[in-house]
DNA sequence: TGAGTTTGACTGGACGATCAGTCAGTTGCC
DNA sequence: GGCAACTGACTGATCGTCCAGTCAAACTCA
């Protein structure tokens, strides 16, 4: 974990109770959603009053924040870290970039799971809300990071122009929400072949996927 | 629409002010979610006492699904036309294949919109959900198409395996939900370059990209 | 034909449940 | 003893649902 991370992380509520409302926040809002959600069961799920959500978050849209604002800032800070040391290591290719962008989520998801793709989840119904609270939080924390993959596609595929790489980024994202959501559809249509459990596998199919995509908009 | 579409308009319950209600309730469902969205509002914006929806939907879970079916039998009665006009004259084409899923769920959105893609918003949350009912109206009203078209996506491209078809299906949908839910983000992160709102202009990009994903799966 | 009966769309107030949020009081550590 | 952490009973609002009752059109039968 990078230090800006750490200071995020420190940067809400400190105690280890706050810590545990955060986590069974992850849980109900992934599983009903953020009206569907009640306070009360975040609170019986943490093992704690239902008081203390208020009085160290304040109220449920101040949770709701917080909540995301502690993942994103682990998930980016691992999106930033990457792409810095593909710089690093020289010229970026497309592959890299699309697989750096899409793993810190996916493992970053692992660790609490239970369900599997749980704050995944939330990320998707932020991604295609247009409530003010959603749209404000994407542009907090997801912006900044956007703009770097964004640039960084432009370095990969220098024939690729500015508004093409927008959308090749919001595909991407689109590609990558929507699997990571894991319904099981996949497995459903395809009689048990594909699995979007399996996150290497899907991974390996994504990557090429867009890169494709990509490519097809240069040449266009 | 198809005789098979105008067959499904009328199992619901037949008159004016029941179309009415499925019309309100489209908008608030897809402006406040399944759970946000409160039966006073609906009842308010068609212009009808809250008893009447009780009356003819029986309660809220059976209003949206009402709802969802009245749309996606006009979407998807397009999709299975265009897909069969597309074979009636030949040999399939990948570019064809990807136009004649997406369009019909485009201009279907157009007619009542409004806000733009309030139905299409609907879809993206029941895509990513996980809860039975969202899973159950997937399975029921979007898999039987979603069949038809892993197999045209096959026909169009021979050496393209039955689980790589499937993983091409489900990332080309993604790909189209994120972009049908129009949060504005696209204009966002290119300074006005791109518009989300512009349904021609982003299928102009859609499509080379999907097709370029799929053959790269192709390849690989 | 026309009075009586039945039907079905529709109303609007009331119900119990549940929601987010409040607050006076208790606990435990420095 | 003081302060931050924490509790749980409580409030008012709002939710989905229910239901007694209105009204106009359709139907029945003398």
């Amino acid at each position: 974990m990078t230090q800006q991370a750490q200071q995020e992380a420190r940067e809400a509520p400190g105690g280890a109770r706050a810590d545990a409302i955060l986590d069974a926040a992850e849980l109900v809002f992934a599983s009903s959603g953020y009206e569907g959600a009640a306070l009360r069961e975040i609170a019986e799920r943490a093992g704690v009053a239902q008081g203390l959500i208020h009085y160290h978050f304040g109220n449920k849209a101040r949770l709701f924040e917080k909540m995301v604002a502690r993942r994103s800032g682990q998930i980016n800070a691992a999106r930033a870290e990457r792409l810095a040391h593909l710089r690093a290591e020289g010229a970026l290719h497309l592959e890299e970039i699309v697989e750096a962008l899409f793993r810190p989520t996916i493992e970053t998801g692992l660790e609490l799971a239970e369900d599997g793709g749980g704050f995944a989840r939330i990320l998707v119904s932020m991604a295609n809300s247009n409530d003010p609270l959603a749209r404000d939080m994407t542009e907090t924390y997801y912006d900044p990071i956007a703009h770097d993959y964004i640039a960084a596609l432009q370095e990969a595929e220098p024939r690729l122009g500015r508004a093409d790489a927008v959308w090749a980024y919001m595909f991407a994202i689109g590609v990558g929400m929507t699997m990571m959501a894991k319904t099981g559809r996949p497995k459903r249509l395809s009689d048990g072949l594909c699995d979007d459990g399996d996150a290497d596998a899907m991974l390996a199919r994504i990557v090429p996927f867009i890169c494709g995509g990509v490519r097809a908009l240069v040449t266009t």
